[in-house]
RNA sequence: GCGCUCUUAGCUCAGUCGGUUAGAGCGUUCGCUUCACACGCGAAAGGUCGCAGGUUCGAAUCCUGCAGAGCGCACCA
């Protein structure tokens, strides 16, 4: 028996050279298993994208648990003899990336990206992507994820820029990306414009004016955003609102705050009566809402009276105002005006960027968008149908599938994607420009043309990743075997930001669905079920729990009794209890390599022994069939309850006086059941706690593969 | 406003979509230098399955209502 063995199992002695060897073996790569003879030629492919972890930083354990659970799933699989592919890659993650690293020159340097330049400033970006590059590889390693590394992929990578253009082109083609002047979402602080799925709305306590435009204006308002008032073209109420009906189409002048507005009144019914005072002055230029009722009467768009950088753009006294101290203004203005009626106190939703915190202000501008709602050609069907489709007819499964009508909900109130933004870092709008000549995809050999300044919306290239990662635009071997994948798993988090945007991908360009089940996990949270948060500094960080108490434990205490699309609490003594378990395992190891090392397979067992053969045989159909069915929470805690509490607990105990007996046929009997059973155990758990399973493996006499890795799932008939 | 989820032992959660006595981990209590393991072993206590109805031979599980917690979307003048 190996010297480890008298010693408890360290799994920082074992984890790093095991998955060196592995590695080295070559085996995570479908094609050599073929080579080697640990798959055959012909077997059915089986294949998972990594949902690509952006080059940010480090992981965190929101990525410990994607990675057990995908890693399962994948050994599983390759067990089973399938061709099994699990593509690694990082995503360049544009505004994320970008964010980081202005702040960081900003702190060190006190300089803005303006101050470098564009081609400076992409250069830093790209030397930080490098480095987060490395860092996440290595993490990902740590966490034991059986990952083919010589296909990895970045987004921002040529591969994948050659995919980007391809589909941008594509779409112009077709119709379906344009460059239009409309409301977008402009994030002031990060200048730049960002999707609706990119706004989050925060509730705060704010103010309800309301007011009169001037003392011969017939009708009051509320509004929360006075210094927007500069920017009206009109009045909205409700068409059956029997107190304005008879102003509807009149006109009035108004000198507002220094500045002149004409309003007419307009009869709308996206105007509510019991709000406010049932009237709605509307500002077409800073409001969605308002640009749709100036749409519907014929009024203008263009009143534009607040700037990129939040201020105000009108004469008189406001100009050049931050948009707060405006409001500030106004408001005294219209007191001593005499023209406020009431100030209260209300809660409000302020829209703010996801990713700055900046406060929104919707404004018009040229950008590119996606439209959803027109004609795909050739399909007849929009986007929005054809990503409707595939989850309504069940091509596509939701785990769990109370998803899919949050999903379904989502795309039917889905608006056109705007995928332009204002930022240097990232896939550049593949659009040239000459006067009013327009290209778009390769730029143009002749000089005078210059390209589009914005780059487009991060989830624009990864939402391509489960076809760009396999070679496509070329239909070459990797995406006829491993397209579409078989499973996708993510949080849920963000199903409709890229699991909706994958869909609509990859059914315009392929035609096809992107993957065939969807397994959405939940949010980590720490032990008090508090969000893990720099703020809270309650974060634990893989890399550190693992170095602690191996990648193991850390799997298992993510995924036992974790179910899917359910929030999970994780604490360091949670993984600890698994720590214990590998030691466990470690233990029987010991056992069974003291007393049942030389045992015979070929024995024939007792009938005691063929009841504890055909009970593990039973637990094997179980816990293959709960793999099968996603349920690896359950399988987890079985193949623990067994190791344990059968196996070492009544087996191993009951078999200590047989060993020690007279009994000689009993004795053979039970050393070939015990190695049987240990065997099983280990192929078992595998998945699940991979290292410690292969460093037993390796150290038993009668074994049918060099690695456990590779050798065969037991299948029970 | 529309929609979704949850409520089971002190704590965290399962309960494979109707079937003996409702399970696990942690915690608690008691006892163990038992020759695989103290990262351990043995034993024990602990639940009116949120509440009220209904369906059924049978309900933690299905239906209705109520209460509480959380989440998504829309609105937010």
């Amino acid at each position: 028996m190996p010297e480890k063995f008298l010693k408890p199992y360290d799994p920082a002695a074992t984890e790093g050279r095991l998955y060196g060897e592995w590695e080295k073996s070559g085996l995570f790569n479908p094609d050599e298993c073929v080579r080697r003879g640990a798959a055959r030629a012909d077997a059915p492919a089986y294949s998972i994208v990594l949902p690509p972890p952006n080059v940010t930083g480090r992981l965190h354990m929101g990525h410990a648990l994607m990675l057990a659970i995908e890693d399962i799933f994948v050994r599983y699989k390759r067990m089973r003899g399938f061709r099994t592919l699990w593509v690694p890659g990082t995503d360049h993650a544009a505004i994320a990336t970008q964010a980081v690293v202005e702040k960081q020159i900003k702190k060190d340097e006190d300089k803005s990206r303006h101050d470098l330049g564009r081609e400076e400033f992409v250069r830093r970006v790209e030397a930080f992507a490098e480095e987060s590059h490395g860092t996440i590889v290595s993490q990902l390693k740590t966490m034991g994820a059986s990952l083919d590394w010589s296909r990895e992929a970045f987004t921002l990578d040529d591969a994948r820029s050659r995919a980007v253009r391809t589909v941008f082109k594509r779409m112009y083609d077709a119709g379906l990306v344009y460059r239009g002047h409309r409301i977008v979402n402009w994030d002031p602080k990060g200048q730049t414009t960002i999707s609706d799925d990119e706004v989050v709305y925060e509730e705060r306590p704010a103010k309800l004016y309301t007011f009169r435009y001037a003392n011969d204006f017939p009708i009051s308002v509320a509004t929360t955003r006075p210094e927007t008032k500069v920017g009206d073209v009109a009045v909205a109420v409700h068409p059956d609102d029997a107190r304005y009906r008879d102003f509807v189409g009149k006109e009035y002048d108004a000198v507002f705050c220094d500045v002149p507005i004409r309003l007419k009144i307009v009869a709308d019914a996206a105007v509510d009566p019991s709000f406010g005072t049932g009237a709605v002055g509307v500002t077409p230029a800073h409001s969605q809402t308002d640009w749709d009722i100036a749409d519907r009467h014929g009024l203008s768009h263009q009143n534009i009276v607040i700037s990129e950088y939040a201020k105000m753009t009108v004469p008189g006294r406001l100009n050049g105002m931050k948009t707060a101290a405006a409001r500030g203004a106004v408001v005294e203005w219209l007191k001593r005006e005499g023209l406020l009626e009431k100030e209260e106190d209300i809660r409000q939703n302020v829209a703010t960027a996801e990713r700055t915190g900046g406060i929104i202000e919707p404004l018009p501008k040229l950008q590119w968008f996606v439209d959803v709602n027109r004609e795909v050609p050739g399909r007849g069907a929009s986007l929005k149908e054809l990503m409707l489709e595939p989850v309504r007819s069940k091509k596509i499964a939701i785990i769990p599938d109370h998803f899919e009508k949050t999903y379904v909900h989502w795309i039917e109130n889905l608006r056109d994607w705007c995928v332009s933004r204002q930022i240097w870092y990232g896939h550049r709008i593949p659009v040239w420009y000459r006067g009013e000549e327009i290209q778009v995809g390769v730029e143009p050999k002749e000089v005078g043309w210059t390209q589009d300044e914005d780059t487009l919306d991060t989830w624009f290239s990864s939402g391509l990743w489960t076809f760009s990662t396999l070679g496509w635009p070329d239909d070459a071997g990797d995406l006829k075997t491993y397209h579409p994948t078989d499973l996708l798993e993510t949080g849920y988090d963000i199903l409709f930001f890229w699991v909706a945007r994958m869909i609509l991908m990859t059914e315009f360009a392929l035609g096809t669905i992107p993957f065939r089940t969807v397994y959405l996990h939940g949010l980590v949270r720490d032990a008090q079920g508090r969000k893990m948060s720099k703020s809270l500094g309650n974060n634990l960080d893989p890399v550190d729990i693992a170095a602690k108490f191996g990648a193991d434990a850390a799997r298992m205490a993510l995924v036992v009794g974790n179910t899917p699309g359910t929030d999970t609490r994780i604490s360091e003594d949670k993984v600890k209890g698994y720590k214990h378990f590998a030691n466990k395992l470690w233990n029987i190891a010991r056992f069974i390599l003291e007393n049942a090392d030389d045992a015979d397979a070929a024995v024939p067992l007792s009938e005691a022994d063929v009841a504890h053969r055909a009970a593990l045989d039973a637990l094997t159909r179980e816990v293959t069939a709960d793999i099968d069915g996603y349920r690896v929470y359950l399988a987890a805690e079985k193949l623990y309850h067994y190791a344990w509490h059968e196996l070492a607990d009544n087996i191993i105990e009951e078999s200590k006086p047989v060993l020690q007996g007279a009994d000689a046929a009993a004795k053979a009997s039970r050393r070939a059941l015990l190695a049987r059973l240990f065997d099983r155990t280990l192929r078992l758990l595998h998945p699940f706690m991979p290292f410690v399973t292969e460093e037993i493996w390796q150290s038993l006499p009668a074994k049918d593969a060099d690695y456990l890795m590779v050798a065969r799932w037991p299948v029970v008939e």
